[in-house]
DNA sequence: TATAGTGCTATACTTTAGTATAGTGGTTAC
DNA sequence: GTAACCACTATACTAAAGTATAGCACTATA
């Protein structure tokens, strides 16, 4: 009830929660950082393997991504003093929680391109 | 049941969800469409409503983002025959039901505000 | 008939996102 | 010692997204 009814205060000011989607949506902006999550879904990843799991991709762009992505709390780098160092990405909490967020998006993307394909 | 298992076995191939994630997060790309939706949230609007409704717009931008969204099926435009012409958009079903793939994310957006301002 | 509003479009430009290609400094395997 | 792998970075470029400014065809109001 308490949360629900947050909900719905937020949402009466569309200059609030515009801010809070776009916080969701900036998080996953761009051709990469999509696939870099969904690879990371399945456990850590080291640099390299990354760059091979995702089709086309450069290091510059992967690098970069991925710096975005630790910058906005989504995923965590470690890097093991080992030598020769290996580094590894994983998802954080955070970065976890943002399945429920996408499951729904899987949802309504499906939904949405079935009554789309049957009407055009 | 059965939908939960068709979401975990859609999940479980990558590639097939992260389209389905685009599908839906390519009707809310760009830095208008989001503001239109919401505008139009509250009903139908007119295009110099959204114009003023929406602050900073220019009228080339709120054209084509229309247009985008009029093709993705998330709204519709009517023109009603009267003189002068009254031209109005309003969402269709499809792009009523984006509220609640944009309610998840106002959670997790505000959410994920919290932790992070907490942290850094 | 001049002024203002509606629903746009056109042209030119800037800014941001993404690509292509090469290279660095370290490690290990042959 | 040279070839190859790791985890990147640097430089230069192209493409896509967004902005600025102006204008058009129409109607309504004074």
């Amino acid at each position: 009830m308490g949360r629900l009814s947050e909900l719905d205060k937020i949402k009466s000011c569309p200059s609030t929660y515009v801010l809070a989607i776009n916080d969701t949506m900036n998080v996953l902006n761009g051709k990469w950082k999509l696939p870099i999550m969904a690879a990371l879904g399945f456990g850590k990843k080291r640099f390299r393997e990354l760059e091979r799991d995702i089709p086309n991709i450069t290091p510059r762009m992967l690098s970069k991504e991925l710096k975005d992505l630790e910058a906005n709390g989504v995923l965590k780098r470690t890097v093991h003093d080992s030598i020769p160092v290996v580094v590894e990405y994983e998802l954080t909490k955070s970065g976890a929680s943002l399945e429920a967020v996408m499951d729904v998006m899987i949802e309504w993307g499906l939904q949405h391109r079935k009554t789309f394909i049957g009407k055009y």
